[in-house]
DNA sequence: TATTGACCTCAACTTTACTTGAGGTTCTAC
DNA sequence: GTAGAACCTCAAGTAAAGTTGAGGTCAATA
């Protein structure tokens, strides 16, 4: 309350000049819901200062973080995976290209997994889904069996089910 | 297993021999945990009746039930849509194949969509993340733009963020 | 200066999909 | 006829990813 603020609205012009936002603001940019931001921070995911009146400050980094985190959310990884990948990330500069390629090489790799086993997936549900062998060891939808399973414990029927 | 011993005792041999299963071999044959079954019960996506000392029988049909379960879900699907979508499986009859093909007609939709979607943002992955586009409005990763985005909450950003 | 909106922390609640455990009953085998 | 495996119910716990609310502070403005 003690500062000496001469004209209107200096304070929150001098931040935004400086490229600092308010938790209310990322939210806003990022569309996601202040609570959300307040747990990424929790997380480890994405981090911000604090004024002196305890308020947080984030630069702008954090939008594109923000959007990174969605991003791979939406492909399905877990955000303990995501915040691994951003710890990747340099601590002190804005990461460049590079940077943001090497994570992101990661992800295509895991995404490129999914979309060849959601597409197995469905060519095979058709065929399966209502033949009768999908309970018998040797449907090949409970069979994945082309790839080493990564979801654990493969099959090991060894008797006809149905 | 072992072979196949003739008078083991004549009330499991009948059991058998009529196809009735308790939960634990059910447990056993479909790869899934006991709780997981009552679970799925609790739930009205698989159904049995009692014996007079009030334990679990099921009919055959119920492997495959589960082992749809497990399929749906591996594709993303919740159980509370996989039970809707097993509840119009005939109630009485053991289901033809006519009845399984209408059930994962529906699934083959979404799962297309999904692959779509991946691919789409596996696509654009590589290039957007690195390019600084990502936190802009006009970022195609962020705007999935060319469906009707089913998410909600299409994007809504005026200005350029970073 | 006073108000009001934005922010703070921390705890508790929500949903999905189960698992674990306690306490008790039933089956099956020897 | 009894040990022990398998089963039963119900309550509570777990994990992920947040949301909601209470109680209190900070900051921009009329």
């Amino acid at each position: 309350m003690s500062g000496t603020n001469k004209k209107k609205t200096v304070a929150s012009f001098d931040r935004k000049g400086r490229g600092e936002m308010t938790v209310g603001e990322v939210a806003e940019r990022s569309d996601v819901a202040v609570s959300a931001l307040h747990f990424y921070e929790s997380k480890g995911l994405i981090s911000s200062w604090r004024t002196s009146g305890n308020q947080r400050r984030y630069s702008r980094d954090v939008l594109r973080r923000v959007a990174i985190i969605k991003v791979a959310q939406s492909t399905g990884i877990p955000l303990a995976e995501i915040r691994q990948a951003l710890a990747t990330l340099p601590d002190g500069r804005t990461p460049t290209a590079k940077d943001w390629a090497k994570l992101s090489a990661g992800w295509r790799e895991d995404l490129d997994q999914r979309i060849r086993q959601l597409t197995q997936l469905r060519d095979r549900l058709e065929g399966c889904i209502g033949c009768g062998c999908l309970s018998m060891q040797s449907c090949p939808l409970r069979n994945p069996g082309d790839r080493a399973a990564e979801q654990g414990g493969g099959a090991h029927y060894l008797e006809s089910d149905i």
